[in-house]
DNA sequence: ATAAAATCGATATGCTATAATCGATACATA
DNA sequence: TATGTATCGATTATAGCATATCGATTTTAT
């Protein structure tokens, strides 16, 4: 499958059916169409027909996708077929908490330190060093790491990111809840939790009232 | 300032303004413009005076908006003044970091205790207590809590959900990587890392490729 | 007091994403 | 072999969102 240019909605739609078409048991029918997977996830059908065109091209008339193809060509498509190496920083409780979630190495994601301004251990429950945050910019270029992961404070966000950059990053998943300045070319991908919290506050509100009438 | 309509992607901007106008020093001016704003978090100017005329019409011109007043009326759009109890379930490394985070505390949400399918504690660090799953249904009826908030494993989230529901919940912040079945009139607010990982792994892929021509 | 500068708010345009429709294709069944 | 049906894929339409432009308003400076 040719990589096509993609739109982020996309994009972000595609881990969902990658999730589900996993899920499915092993006795299920090896072809699965658009149909069904969008009826499963609750989508448009249309939608899901499009987007599964963007990265495949295993769909038949009348029989659907393989599913283990459609899957192969997902992860391909995601970059989930080799891995990519990522620092940490920030081994708080959210810190921790990343470094512990095995689900990555699905992904490809290698989480291969941490680092902390002030360390309180040496190495992680998961085995994995703990450094000084003096060593992140030389550790990155060494390594040729590509991603940082920021699970700091706000305040300290902006300082990190500058390191990391300076030691060759490409890319900052970001979990502090401030605004980073990076210079063009540097993905910036925020997991900002306040923007979540903001969509159901809203909606609860709305129920709240809803009720009073 | 009237509630509005407003789009879901002009929500996801409000934290944003928000978070900026909190850290902004004492000393600093005490009005700022749409256009500054703007300029300090990388935004079309335009968009940003759109977005801060949904929620206040505090705006001067040559002056702008009066920054305390502009964090008030985001705080009350947002519903961030008046708080609304959670429950948590899965006392997992995410959970406890979540209910020990805290700065959910500014945005009006008071986590009122864990659950999981077999506690290893009594309370959280924090003094939260940790129940078993069994009494989640009657403890979200007796308490009329609208929201949860699902940590466990993907495997688990479906079971917890409906159980949530049944207690009478209307929002459900869902941490697990799966789908979630509801009912209509049920919002369920994905925190998925796959999603944000997704676009982190192509960009990285161009990036690479990019380099290697 | 008047003019200039800056900012807001509203309107208009263009673009992207989503939704709907239609023809083509491949399998199943008689 | 022929026909019917389910599904894909392409094309077209709709809608929502972001961007650009313009006039109105208010302060500041001369």
């Amino acid at each position: 499958m040719e990589p096509k240019k993609i739109s982020k909605s996309v994009l972000k739609r595609l881990p969902g059916y990658l999730a589900y078409l996993k899920t499915m048991p092993e006795n299920a029918p090896a072809h699965i169409s658009a149909t069904a997977l969008a009826n499963a996830l609750g989508m448009g059908e249309v939608q899901v027909r499009k987007d599964l065109a963007m990265v495949s091209d295993g769909g038949r008339p009348k029989i659907g996708y393989l599913r283990e193809a459609l899957i192969d060509d997902i992860e391909q498509f995601l970059g989930y077929d080799n891995t990519t190496d990522a620092v940490l920083i920030g081994a708080g409780k959210l810190g921790q908490a990343l470094m512990g979630y095995k689900g990555f190495d699905e992904y490809g994601l290698n989480i291969m330190a941490a680092f902390d301004r002030s360390p309180k251990m040496e190495k992680t429950d998961e085995g994995k060093p703990v450094y000084n945050i003096s060593k992140l910019e030389s550790f990155c270029r060494a390594n040729k790491v590509l991603m940082g992961i920021i699970t700091v404070p706000a305040e300290g966000a902006q300082e990190v990111a500058d390191l990391l950059i300076a030691g060759g990053i490409k890319a900052i998943w970001n979990f502090a809840p401030t605004h980073l300045d990076v210079p063009a070319g540097i993905l910036v991908q925020n997991e900002n939790m306040a923007t979540s919290l903001a969509v159901l506050s809203v909606h609860l509100q709305a129920q709240i009232k809803e009720e009073k009438k």
